[in-house]
DNA sequence: TAGATTGTTAATCGATTAACAATC
DNA sequence: TAGATTGTTAATCGATTAACAATC
């Protein structure tokens, strides 16, 4: 009865099918086949079907997959009607801008605190929340238990605002830190964004481009 | 004399060897072996020495590497001198803040102009630049000739505001928009970004973790 | 020189693709 | 039923790991 393990690389790709099934849904498409959803996504038809089927047989031989039931099995898989408390800890640029540029709700979270050691923005708003001195947070933390917290901090709090934040029960951590966050904790989940990696890899790939020209 | 092609799995992990050679070079680190930085960074010995065989033999038998020289020879391969003049487009939330959080300059790039197409924000600053109206595009561009652009724009305006954007010049995208752009052009790149992607992830590995508990 | 560690080739592993029988 | 397309097994491809000779 046990599930097999899902890999990585499929893990990875069901945001993207998620993003899909909702656009071809709001476009009124019914159904759709491996070989049609494939060539949209820039996959092979093959891939999408082993896919899928890490999961069980969502398709009908001989028609394809239902585009909404699709959608919402794989909504289903993802969580997005979970609703993970969230905090989020800076609340700087890149952290006010997450706050309220990031629709939480629609991936099964919810931000129920903003948290910042800077005095001068204590008391503010952002998303409709306050931020709350660092202080509280762990009065705030064993009131409402969130499971999951945005790091938005500089690189060198980074690991030691994390250890603080596990002994307070968060099982999550999305890292915009500059530090590789890696916790030898198989119970708490990390994922890592790191802009400015992103952005080299722009660089190099465009200026590679540009030597073979 | 033709180099031979570096894999995406490559490219992606040079950022990353990058900012852990840079601490290491601020922690006073002079040489490390790939035993050595292989622990620091979770990945293997042998995946080092292969990666950076890819570009060239930087270490030396019996000795490692010299981290501030391999430092120097990666940067140099990422292109961290380059001035690629970038422009952003969309100076809502996550426009804003990535002007003014990401480091544009440490990455081979300089951004030197905002665009919006919001008339109540024109004129006002964010990151030392002013935001600049849609209209202003084409002679900005004619006379800057920025190479890439960021996009912090609603997932409708992306695929017409890229292709406007091409036809300016701009040979990379550095993408936030809910929308895979995708290019059939070979001289121009997209990195895309879906944080909300990158949320999900979280959720469904959080989630899947509590259900094997 | 002896010890250490690279550069590089060969072996393994895992992910993607191809093929096709099952079936709607 | 015939046609289409899945689910699934087998083949291929590519990336990672292991091994070791070269060499500092």
């Amino acid at each position: 009865m046990s599930k097999q393990i899902i890999s990585t690389p499929v893990i990875r790709r069901l945001p993207r099918y998620y993003r899909f099934l909702a656009d071809l849904e709001q476009e009124g498409v019914i159904r759709i086949s491996s070989g049609e959803l494939a060539q949209r996504m820039g996959l092979s038809a093959s891939q999408i079907r082993q896919d899928f089927n890490c999961f069980g047989g969502f398709g009908q031989q001989g028609y394809g997959y239902h585009v909404e039931e699709l959608r919402e099995i794989i909504g289903e898989i993802l969580g997005v009607h979970k609703k993970t408390g969230v905090i989020l800890i800076g609340a700087g640029n890149l952290g006010k801008a997450i706050a309220s540029h990031v629709d939480f709700t629609k991936r099964g979270c919810e931000l129920i605190g903003i948290f910042d050691s800077n005095p001068l923005i204590q008391g503010t708003s952002t998303a409709n929340l306050p931020i709350m001195p660092m202080e509280s947070l762990d009065n705030f933390c064993s009131q409402y238990h969130p499971e999951a917290a945005v790091l938005c901090i500089p690189k060198d709090a980074a690991q030691k605002i994390a250890d603080r934040l596990i002994g307070l029960g968060i099982k999550g951590f999305w890292n915009f830190s500059h530090y590789d966050l890696r916790l030898n904790n198989p119970d708490v989940i990390v994922e890592n964004v790191h802009l400015g990696d992103s952005l080299l890899t722009l660089s190099y790939c465009m200026h590679r481009n540009e030597e073979q020209a």
